[in-house]
RNA sequence: GCGGAUGUUGUGUAAUGGUAGCAUAACAGCUUGUGGCGCUGUUGGAGUGGGUUCGAUUCCCACCUUCCGCCCCA
């Protein structure tokens, strides 16, 4: 039989020079996470898979959501799954932790799992770099989110988003102004008209409203903030605080009544980081309330945001490949026959948090080697060396070659 | 899951019902104290399975992959 080494469907590996990049992107998430006074979570991969069923879809649609996650069995029988994403996880941490002091601020960066079709940006194995804030009902913590997603997003050099802001109270509110009884199939379609049209969405509603109805809702997605405000909607005062506070934090923000995001899930204050030129999101988020609380019988409010690695590559190369990577190593040494000189150098080296290499080949293959690895210094000891006392480094990208004495030497590559 | 497209060394490509060619990358040598260039050589290929045929990479079928829509995105 022949052996199939293929990477399964949706499932890749990441070598260099992509996986730095990636590595670079974690760096810079979790730098502003902490930044932001988040603390590091880990969970595990594998739940029950009871655990992960969905809270607020009813019984009969149960079959279809559970056909997106991976499901496993391990020998004593239990019905596992892999996780889909994180959030569920914080309800059980809730549960056997309830002494965590309020509020709590966590962020997670790793994998989650989603047995779904693929395309560009989505893979069935995904990184997502999540933080969320539970025990704050205050839009602050909602704002505190959309600057903290902007300045990552900022740092990663993407600079070309908007972000779209809608309020899930609000949503319902109009729809229900509207007489309409199908609210989730109505979201459903609003949620679309960016991406097909106004003039689709408006057919495909006839199934669940008749025409005043929905001549009706889109007189009303095209209101202002301000008309909901002043007609008292449910959710229009939420979200006219939020957007004030993210302007606070120095941070536009735009009012898009048709932004839905998922069902049953969210219960505030919703936003979406999109590129308009691709019509496409890159970071999504909102608020939660009644879902870390579930175990526990108390309500724990709770909002985030979150972003996969790999829809943000999809999405944005072009950006992402000018970030700066910090060559590793930084030093290729090349022993000529000096064993202990070499290691006794390259313990230095690294005491003062310089990453290098020995090489005992060739010089021209060495350099070679260097220059393709894009290794930034070729350090030479031999005897000439030590005799010397001094080191020969040369770098690369100008050829040109000096002597330094060993604190120098230091000098220079810690720079 | 449904529909459409796709598939030739790692990558990019060419021709072909009868020995699969080119470029590039990789590896080795020219070159055990100096890289990018050059020269020489080596490795490596028809997604998988079936069918038609004397013979299939080529034609047919199925499956798979990847891509694009749909669905979904808690």
């Amino acid at each position: 039989m022949k052996l199939d080494i293929s990477t399964v469907k949706g499932f890749q590996d990441y070598l260099p020079p992509e996986s730095l990049i990636r590595d670079k992107i974690k760096k810079i998430a979790e730098k502003h996470y902490k930044l932001y006074g988040f603390l590091p979570v880990e969970t595990p991969i594998i739940e029950f898979d009871e655990l992960m069923k969905p809270d607020a879809l009813p019984n009969e649609e149960e079959d279809e959501a559970v056909r997106d996650r991976f499901k496993l069995q391990d020998r004593g029988g239990r019905n596992l799954g892999l996780r889909y994403e994180f959030t569920f996880q914080l309800a059980r941490i809730f549960k056997e932790n309830q002494n965590i002091k309020l509020p709590f601020k966590r962020f997670q960066i790793g994998n989650n799992f989603r047995d779904e079709p693929i395309r560009a940006g989505r893979t069935r194995q995904f990184t997502q770099c999540d933080a969320d804030i539970v025990g704050d009902s205050s839009v602050n913590a909602d704002a505190e989110c959309i600057s903290l997603s902007s300045d990552i997003l900022k740092e990663l050099q993407i600079k070309n988003f908007e972000i779209q802001v809608n309020n899930r109270k609000l949503l319902n509110a109009i729809i229900e102004s509207v007489e309409i009884q199908e609210i989730k199939q109505v979201l459903k379609e609003l949620d679309k008209i960016e991406k097909i049209g106004s003039d689709i969405v408006k057919s495909n509603l006839k199934k669940y409203a008749s025409s005043n109805q929905i001549v009706t809702l889109f007189k009303l997605v095209e209101k202002p903030l301000e008309f909901f405000k002043e007609n008292a909607f449910d959710g229009a005062e939420e979200l006219d605080l939020f957007i004030k506070k993210c302007s606070l934090y120095g941070i536009e923000t735009k009012f898009s009544p048709s932004l839905v995001r998922g069902f049953g899930y969210y219960t505030g204050n919703i936003f979406e980081f999109i590129l308009p030129d691709k019509k496409t999101t890159i970071v999504a988020g909102g608020r939660y309330d009644k879902s870390v609380g579930k175990f526990i019988n108390r309500e724990l409010p709770a909002v985030g945001i979150s972003f996969s690695i790999e829809a943000l590559m999809g999405l944005c190369m072009n950006e992402l490949s000018s970030l700066e990577i910090e060559p590793i190593p930084k030093v290729l040494i090349i022993s000529f026959n000096q064993d202990e000189e070499s290691i006794k150098l390259s313990k230095k080296l690294r005491n003062n948090n310089i990453a290098c290499s020995i090489t005992e080949g060739q010089p021209s293959k060495a350099l070679d080697f260097a220059n393709h690895q894009k290794i930034p210094f070729v350090l030479f000891l031999g005897e000439e060396e030590l005799e010397k006392q001094k080191f020969k480094i040369k770098e690369m990208s100008t050829g040109l070659e000096s002597f330094l004495a060993e604190k120098q030497l230091l000098a220079k590559l810690k720079k």
